[in-house]
DNA sequence: TACCGTTATATTGTGAAAAATATAACGCCC
DNA sequence: GGGCGTTATATTTTTCACAATATAACGGTA
């Protein structure tokens, strides 16, 4: 196929990948990195800010995931010490350890896509 | 990861794939219909209707393809018997088979992550 | 020659998604 | 008790991709 593209150009294979259910998106890239961010930094709202993302945005994907989860995959608490928190739930940390897995096996899809474009 | 959906729900892995160059993308599975449409019509404006695609959108991705590739993957004539028309050239239908042999490939690798989902 | 359907291109309108903003409630800690 | 930072939620504003619209040129054909 590299024959069709215009000479010396970088050309790869790219893509999402997701898990959805019957209403709604239920993982993505986005809402895996929003898992491992809430997991690094205790809060949603620390977890919407490093991720450059509105905390309206960041609840409304949390909230998504926990409704269609057999089990919440986010715990959160309201006041307290330092104003409350989130973090992962045991279901949630399976759930960033499975997903991550599911786009490692994908990245290299991708990267034997890319090296079959010019074979 | 079955254990964490909400029972008796049908979750599935599912994506989008394309090839990119180093300033825009080059071909998805919207510009491999479009092209599709083009070899089937014989326009690019049959195309774009028969796809619910505005002309503008269409002519616009064509111009991408054809700027990227080394070969326009696109031929078209204005004026004449019924107007003008469009057809695939020979690197066009390459593209087409090539490509769509690779939406193939990654629909088998959804549907063995879907599959991996209920074990 | 006038007409037709198409390519080619620019400009304007629009609607949906996202951000931004606002507000309330909560519970620890000083 | 008051302040603080967070969750939770609604409303308003902004952005942006896309459709819609407009216009010109083209070249067979009747």
């Amino acid at each position: 196929m590299h024959e069709l593209f215009a000479e010396g150009q970088a050309f790869r294979a790219n893509g999402r990948l997701w898990i959805e259910g019957p209403a709604d998106r239920f993982l993505g890239i986005g809402r895996l990195e929003l898992l491992e961010q809430i997991q690094t930094t205790g809060s949603i709202s620390k977890a919407a800010k490093a991720m450059g993302m509105s905390y309206k945005k960041a609840w409304d994907l949390v909230s998504s995931m926990n409704a269609q989860a057999r089990q919440p995959l986010v715990g959160a608490q309201v006041g307290g010490a330092h104003g409350g928190g989130a973090a992962l739930t045991p279901a949630g940390t399976q759930a960033v350890a499975e997903f991550r897995a599911m786009q490692e096996r994908f990245a290299q899809f991708l990267a034997a896509e890319t090296a079959r474009l010019y074979q």
